[in-house]
DNA sequence: TGTACATCAGTGAACGCGCGTTCACTGATGTAC
DNA sequence: TGTACATCAGTGAACGCGCGTTCACTGATGTAC
């Protein structure tokens, strides 16, 4: 940063996004070549160096690149919506489940859709990144595991603050929210991937979140709730 | 099969049990040599061509090798699981949401511990699976979601013919099944990698199945069942 | 304003290495007659 | 029971290639005084 700060570092840039291309094709950024990556970019191989320690370094500024504005926007929507959730009467669309369906329907739905639409925005940097999820690099796979962490955390408070499943404790909150978000990520790959219908996609995510929602609900409500099933 | 029948090709065993060691530790099949595989398994490099076209070829005979009995076994088992079924009254326990919970929990349960049982015995084919169903060899990756998808009906259709969500038609009960496959491999994974309880992973593992089945079959009985939200 | 120096992003040549694949060969086993 | 032949699983040497990484260098830009 000795240089001018809001010129952006042009080769930095060719690489990162050189790398999320080739990645696109041969599915993982593991199997990149230094070299392959270069020639991608039109520089030296060597330039690599000059910006990064290794692929495992590159996989984390595109990481960075990619997760911050997601949450931030994801951030200013829950905002929204508990200013919205403030002015409806609380407790008082509490359904025979224990969800309160009437605020999470739209809250669920919201949600989804803005997933979808970043999802669809950086298609790249997500099907490299669920990819890698599993991939041989530790430091990526452990990067990729806390960006999942930190939006199950999001989530989970979120739904404690706006109060959608009144009957249910935190740990258990927390436990749904951390299901709903890796099912999230999956859909948006398999949107992604097998390039199906949007909305299909989105309805079927939204399904999915209300039936953990209101199944978890109705067996609290039967007293089976998820600590009798242990974890 | 020139040669006697029941005397297994040696080096063909050899570099398939190779392969998966050695994909457990560079975390995938792709990114195994053919040289590195032949060393690990004491072999010339060369006698890899004696057995496999490739590495895609190699890939698919450890799939043959280890979906086959589990298939089999869960096959078993639902036979099994059948039959008791034919001995207990019919819908005399179906409950409040639509969903005979009392022949659902056991069933459950009783699938679920199997098919950890099964993962337990094969850790390596299952963790090298998981991970290549995203992997960069399309051949494998669509080898890996056949199976998947295989599980899936045989999950449905033993639900349609148990009548455990007897609320529920067929397509639906599908898609539901395609979910907890799904999960169930997932969890399946994580259990593995994370060595983590293997009686908490189960438990977890059936109460998101628990929480899908009555979550669906309520918001079936509400008439928000899974058509509206298209899909 | 000039000047000297440091830093930075980039180049190009060179290294040694391990790789996939091919070729020609071997010995053991199975098959036909 | 022999004998001739085919097949099969394995070896070992050799090929050419692309790779990661290092070294020494360049010119542009920023900084100190």
């Amino acid at each position: 940063m000795t240089k001018s700060n809001n010129v952006a570092a042009f080769g930095k840039r060719a690489l990162m996004a050189a790398a999320l291309r080739l990645a696109m094709l041969r599915r993982s950024l593991s199997l990149l070549g230094i070299r392959e990556l270069a020639r991608e970019a039109g520089l030296n191989p060597n330039t690599f160096y000059r910006h990064f320690k290794g692929m495992d370094d590159l996989g984390l500024a595109i990481i960075r690149d990619v997760v911050e504005p997601l949450r931030n926007s994801l951030r200013e929507m829950r905002i929204a919506a508990a200013i919205a959730g403030d002015n409806t009467p609380a407790l008082e669309s509490l359904d025979a489940y224990g969800v309160e369906l009437a605020r999470a329907l739209p809250v669920t739905r919201q949600t989804v859709r803005l997933f979808f639409d970043f999802v669809a925005e950086h298609p790249q940097a997500f099907i490299v990144g669920m990819r890698e999820l599993n991939g041989p690099s530790e430091v990526l796979r452990a990067a990729l595991q806390q960006v999942m962490e930190d939006f199950a955390a999001d989530m989970a408070e979120d739904i404690v603050r706006l109060n959608l499943l009144p009957t249910l404790d935190r740990a258990v909150v927390l436990k749904l929210s951390r299901m709903i978000i890796r099912q999230m990520f999956q859909a948006s790959l398999e949107f992604l991937e097998h390039g199906c219908d949007r909305a299909a996609c989105c309805s079927q995510a939204e399904a999915h979140i209300i039936m953990l929602f209101v199944g978890a609900a109705s067996l609290k409500k039967k007293g089976v709730g998820m600590e009798t099933f242990g974890g």
